[in-house]
RNA sequence: CGGGGUGUAGCGCAGCCUGGUAGCGCACCACAAUGGGGUUGUGGUGGUCGGAAGUUCAAAUCUUCUCACCCCGACCA
């Protein structure tokens, strides 16, 4: 491609609104330009590493046996009424009328209507199992979309369904899938990790997000040698040790303006470990409090899962709480509470700790369970940090940051059972199929590429998604005859052999042919001198060398070759 | 949804308090010099100052309403 004859625009200053790495160098190299809050346009730079990284997708799910589909956007309102997800779904689904006032949504993901195809094209066992996939635009109403692409409203997605007959079935399909996404993100060259997951509000069991590493991660990983899990999932083993006697007596102490876990510890010279925080949230019939040590924080996924719990997990507001406890927020404590107490297990084993009096201004030390108030009823609501017991027993967690890439699921038959897909068996028997789906983020893949591959001066694409392998840079080649001959016939060759050249046609200085050649993240560069070639000469530099090296005109095509590989 | 903030040229910003002909840098166009790391000079193109209403002789500036976008949002108990 000559630059000359395709849409360069890159921006030197950062746009004011771009807070992450990726965001910003995809709006400075010209790879997207925003349209509203959460939508984006691809320019042709962004659309080709995003068609590259589709390719790779689509060539190992098809290697996968899965078959690729595709789907409306627009989907009726009957079959999510079918589901139940109609209701279930939140305001994160498009609802959209036509003309005739029928209800509609813009598809955030598509069990639905694959469940409605297979119901009617797969009627017999002799056909599953099967798996079906498609890559296509998705739209979920964010409430607060950012991160540019990462976090984009309208996004790109690779969404696989499965269908079988039995659980093991499904488990070998899943277990294919596990491997070809470790295949694609390999392919993709990609720092990452699979981790066990919650299945959310897609439905199911099993479950596993592909993370791909990276410090800007929305997402917390915990993983030992032999463990790895969302932290939302992550159970933290009871403590092993038992619970010291009591030492002192329960003390009323006058503690103004002493709000935040910090602030006491710090005015009372304890640790904040020996401090208990308390907080309240709606439960399934009055207000509960959750009693968790200062240290520590809380685990809204476990929480929302207790049965008391109402889930999602709602925290009280401070009238509600004023109300029923007669309080700010700030002087909270387990003590004499009416409401239900569920004590984090770690909390379980404090000895003479310190908590909020439930009266504004004054705190509680020394205080035990059994003796102050009654022995408490254990629940594992915290997050796991680094250094706890990982959850096999086996050695200890480490946290890592994380950008969910990708995401299987069991689903069992929630879709297919809600909505009557079944085939016949052996037998003659209706069976209800079983189904598997697997999601990948084709779109917020660019971007996690971005943050995990780049420098001061711009993007560094892995060479199997880079919009260009080579970028061929003339210097000044206006002023010499001779070096456009030799630029040229490069760039014929190249192009000959099958290499995506960028070629930089344009009249610019050299300063500026490097730098728009880093930002953009070309993997190769060759560059053409005067100087160079009065010495039969072209200079080569990947985009991590330190320093560029010669290399004989003759020989540059044969070279290239060698070193993209 | 709640709180905070910002809307002035494609991008980054100043001007607003104290009303009086709309500015700067980058980018873009032209010319010249320069020519291996965002060079320099000269001259240009481009704005209904987010929108509406109001106050005023006069509004980017003051007032009210509205829209869009950005940030933060319950571990503080």
């Amino acid at each position: 491609m000559r630059i000359s004859q395709f849409l360069i625009s890159t921006l030197k200053e950062v746009p004011a609104d771009a807070e992450i790495i990726s965001h910003q160098l995809m709006l400075r190299s010209g790879m997207i330009r925003k349209l509203a809050s959460g939508l984006y346009t691809w320019l042709p730079l962004g659309l080709r590493v995003l068609q590259k990284i589709e390719n790779i997708v689509r060539d190992e799910m098809n290697k996968a046996g899965a078959l690729e589909i595709l789907m409306p956007a627009v989907q009726p309102a009957e079959l999510w009424q079918e589901s139940g997800r109609w209701e279930q779904y939140g305001p994160e689904l498009l609802r959209i009328s036509d003309r005739h006032n029928r209800e509609f949504c813009f598809g955030p993901t598509h069990e639905e209507i694959i469940t409605n195809l297979i119901r009617h094209e797969v009627r017999s066992y002799k056909q599953l199992p099967v798996n079906f996939y498609q890559i296509q635009t998705k739209f979920r109403d964010e409430i607060r979309p950012r991160f540019g692409i990462m976090r984009a409203r309208e996004f790109l997605m690779k969404d696989a369904y499965s269908f079988h007959l039995d659980q093991d079935s499904l488990q070998a399909t899943y277990e294919v899938m596990y491997k070809t996404y470790t295949n694609i993100f390999n392919r993709l060259g990609l720092k990452f990790r699979a981790v066990i997951a919650d299945s959310g509000n897609i439905g199911g069991n099993n479950s596993h997000e592909f993370h791909v590493l990276a410090d800007s991660g929305e997402d917390t990983i915990a993983y030992s040698d032999t463990y790895a899990a969302n932290v939302e999932m992550v159970p933290v083993l009871p403590p092993t040790e038992p619970r010291p006697q009591p030492t002192t007596d329960m003390t009323t102490v006058d503690t103004p303006n002493q709000h935040t876990i910090e602030e006491l510890s710090q005015f009372l010279s304890i640790s904040p470990s020996k401090c208990v925080k308390t907080l309240i949230v709606q439960g399934t019939e009055s207000l509960v409090a959750l009693v968790l040590r200062g240290d520590h924080t809380l685990n809204i996924v476990k929480a929302g899962k207790l049965s008391q719990v109402c889930s999602p997990v709602i925290f009280a507001t401070t009238e509600q709480i004023k109300d029923v406890i007669g309080c700010g927020i700030g002087s909270l404590g387990p003590v004499g509470l009416k409401i239900s107490v569920l004590v984090d297990n770690n909390v379980g084993n404090l000895a003479d700790f310190v908590c909020g009096a439930n009266q504004d201004g004054k705190h509680l030390t020394g205080v035990n369970w059994g003796r102050d108030l009654p022995e408490p009823q254990l629940v594992d609501i915290r997050n796991v940090e680094a250094g706890d017991v990982s959850p096999d027993g086996n050695g200890k967690l480490e946290i890592a940051r994380g950008i969910e890439v990708g995401h299987i699921f069991q689903l069992g038959t929630k879709y297919s059972q809600a909505m009557q897909a079944t085939v016949l068996n052996e037998s003659g028997k209706n069976i209800t199929m079983t189904m598997g789906c697997y999601g990948i983020g084709v779109s917020r893949l660019v971007a996690a590429a971005i943050e995990q591959n780049h420098d001061q001066r711009g993007i560094i694409w892995p060479t199997t998604i880079a919009p260009f392998t080579v970028a061929l840079l003339p210097m000044n080649m206006h002023k010499s005859q001779r070096l456009r001959q030799v630029a040229e016939d490069i760039y014929a060759k190249l192009l000959a052999v099958g290499i995506e050249v960028l070629f930089d046609d344009r009249k610019e200085r050299p300063g500026i042919m490097f730098a728009d050649c880093e930002l953009i993240g070309i993997p190769h560069r060759l560059v053409i001198g005067e100087r160079g070639l009065d010495n039969g000469e072209v200079e080569y530099k990947g985009r991590l060398d330190e320093k560029a090296q010669t290399v004989p005109l003759e020989n540059v095509i044969e070279f290239i070759q060698k070193v993209i590989i």
